[in-house]
Order: C-alpha cells, then sequence, then structure tokens
DNA sequence: CTTAAAAGTAAACAAGTGTTCACATTTTGG
DNA sequence: CCAAAATGTGAACACTTGTTTACTTTTAAG
C-alpha cells in the first residue's frame, strides 16, 4: 500500500515548517518515521521531489477550495449592488475558513510555516508565499471592494485582510489559541458590518444624486 | 582594525536572512567576504557566536529605539482625554518610523527576515519573533488604546497594527517598493483620524453623562 | 504454494559540515 | 626598526550530507 509515501510526505512537511527544507535531513525524516533511509528512496527519487510533491499538493488543494468557496465576479461586475451584502458576506465566511484552514488544518497549518520559511530561498517561493498569504489575498479583496464601488478599497482591504495575516502569527506563538481564532472572527465580523454600513451611506448619496 | 568583525556580522546577518541560519555554511560567509574560514575564527569561536551577536545588536538597538519614541505611559494613565490626541499622533509618527527601519534599514531589514526563518526552531527565536513583530506591537497598541478608553481595544489596536505587519510581507515581494510605503502610510493616517474622531464622539459622550 | 514485485536494510560513496592547528603575513606600538 | 599582537592561510579533523548499491524481507496475486 501507499501510506508509507503519504506518512513521509505528512512527516516531512511538518519537519520542514519547523526547521525548513535545508536544515532538515533525509536521515532525520526517515529516523522520524522509523525507518532507514534507504527505504525512503523507494518513495521518493530524491529530498527535492518530496518538497515538489507537497508544493503540488497544495497546488491541488488551493485550487478545489477556491472553487468550492468561488464568488460569480463576472454577475458581480454588472450588477454590483443588488449582491453587494451577499459578496461581503461571502468574503467573511470565507476568510473565516481560511483562518481555520491556515492555523488549525493538518495539512494548511505546517505548509503556511514550511513556506514562511521558505520565501526568501528563491523567486518561485517568495511567488507562492506572496500569492497564498500576502499580496494575493490582499489583492483579492481590493479588487472585490473595488468592484463593489468602494473608495480608497486597497486601504479597506488592507485593514478588512491584515488583521487575518497578523493573527496568523499571533496564533503560532499564542499560549490560548482560541482566543486567537475568537478575535479573528470578531474583527471580520466588525469589519462586515463597518463595510456594508458604508455601502449603505454611498448608495444613499449615489441615488440623490 | 576591528572592521572584519563587522563586516562578517553583516555579511552573516543577510545570508541568514536569506537563506536560514542552518542552511548557511561558514564557508558561504568567509567566500562571500574573499577571506578563508579560518580566518573566521579569529574573530568569533563559532558559527553560533556571529548569530547571538546579532541578536545582542538588535536587544541594544531596540532598547535605544524604543526609548527615544518613548510615550510617558504613567502620565498617560492619569490624565488620558488630555493626551490622547498627542499620543495617538506620536504612536502613528512611531509607527512609521517602525515601518521603515524593518523594512528600509540595512540592520533592520535583514534582521525581520532573519527572525522570520528561524521563528519555529526554538522557543528563543519564537519569543522574539513575537516580541518584536507580533503579539508584542499588538499588545503596546492594545494597552494604550485601552488606556485611552477606547472599546474593544484589542480589535482595534488589531485594525492599526495589522496593515503594518503586512505591509513588511508584501513590501518583501513588490517591485514598486515606494507604493508600498506610502499605502503603508495612508493606512496610518486613515486610522489615526479615525480613532481621534472616535475619541471626540465616546468624549462628549462621557460629559454628557 | 510459488513467484515476482514492493519495501526495507546496511554499508559505501564523494562532497560538504563546523572546528582546530601549525604556520605565514600584516599591523601596530614602543 | 623590531617585537609582539592581530589577522589570514590551508590542510587536517571527525562527522554529516544526499544518493546509490547489493542484498534481504514483506506483501500480494496467480
Amino acid at each position: 500500500m501507499g501510506q508509507t509515501k503519504e506518512k513521509i510526505l505528512i512527516t516531512a512537511l511538518e519537519l520542514f515548517a519547523q526547521n525548513g527544507y535545508e536544515a532538515v535531513s533525509v536521515s532525520d525524516i526517515a529516523g522520524q518515521l522509523g525507518i532507514t533511509k534507504g527505504a525512503l528512496y523507494k518513495h521518493y527519487t530524491n529530498k527535492r521531489a518530496i518538497f515538489d510533491c507537497i508544493i503540488a499538493r497544495m497546488e491541488r488543494q488551493d485550487a478545489q477550495r477556491a472553487g468550492e468557496f468561488a464568488l460569480p465576479e463576472g454577475i458581480l461586475a454588472q450588477m454590483p449592488e443588488k449582491y453587494c451584502h451577499t459578496s461581503l458576506e461571502q468574503l467573511t465566511a470565507y476568510s473565516k475558513e481560511q483562518f481555520r484552514y491556515w492555523t488549525q488544518d493538518s495539512f494548511g497549518a505546517p505548509f503556511r510555516r514550511m513556506l514562511t520559511l521558505e520565501q526568501y530561498r528563491c523567486d518561485e517561493m517568495a511567488r507562492l508565499y506572496q500569492q497564498y498569504l500576502a499580496a494575493g489575498p490582499l489583492g483579492y479583496v481590493t479588487d472585490l471592494l473595488g468592484s463593489l464601488r468602494f473608495d480608497h478599497p486597497q486601504q479597506r482591504a488592507a485593514v478588512f485582510y491584515a488583521p487575518m495575516f497578523l493573527l496568523y502569527s499571533v496564533y503560532d506563538g499564542a499560549e490560548d489559541k482560541e482566543a486567537v481564532v475568537a478575535l479573528a472572527d470578531d474583527c471580520l465580523e466588525r469589519e462586515l458590518q463597518r463595510l456594508t454600513g458604508e455601502q449603505n451611506i454611498e448608495r444613499t448619496i449615489h441615488k440623490k444624486a
């Protein structure tokens, strides 16, 4: 059965997430699993292949997860007012799920930490880090708020997304992890309220004009 | 002269910031400086000593920088209304300076990246990362807003500080770095306005009661 | 039960690790 | 100028690295 191959991948990911790719040896991974490193090479051609396999899995998982929460952006651009409320609520729900995923999921959480450690090693990793965790989500929220006709969409997007991003790190070092999750949810709810409130004002002004 | 020792420290820091402590060899550091690794051991007893020296320098620098921008917290607790405006403006100025330091300073910027890469290796590094970049600043702003009698100080602190924290990372991967600095400043100014505005309302309510 | 594929072992490989040492050069102060 | 201290060299040290190899055990299917 291919169960060992899976165990290797998970164990390697957890070690990479703690020490970084270079600092983890093939012996470390094998030792953690109670096998010799020779055995490991029956499942992966080399150390780099394990890493690549981890990246490939995230790319698959992320595409799938994004699909499940996808917002109909084409429609949104046409009639933003109508879908505004729904869009912001969906964004909030998606953000909560993302927070849970990057902090608590058994694959997502170590992957985020691993990517954090690899982000300065090469352009490819810098790209992935930005895409998944920094400029990517920020740009996504900016575009959404922009298409909903909010002014200063970039600043608003930063205020909306940045607390999540900060709390990923706070979560890592927190003793009371549940309190951090609660704070993240509160921040999202509060900002959702604020945005829907301001959108109402904007819409009223628009109608008057 | 002790110039070589200084060059070693800076070169090592820049390499650690890119690849992480473990992934950088003593030969790498020496090679980058055009000396042999034997020479390096005339200045530092071992590899770890270079790292410790970097940490020690940051501890000194940070204490000094914090002192320069220190707010009189004791006084603040006694008469928050009077100093509120000033406090928030000082906080904003301090935050701007911190942003510049962690993104552009020739010591601060690589140190932040190094710490980012080392944060999961041991408790000591986790503590320093939290202290300098995550829970530390967040807690500082929370306490300040709390002492100024703002409600939900933790959420407000997150909204105030998180954009800075996010933009550190965005800055790292950005092509137009100046645009990121400008966005950071905008976020701070906007949030300063919002907080002083809300403080006025709160104070009015307080006076009525 | 047999057999072939899959999975694991232990030793070997060259290359690289941090560190030390005996020696050479350079810098500095009396 | 000369001696001593500081700085640099390059080879050696024992050890670890990623990877391969020859050989054994386990697993699974006909």
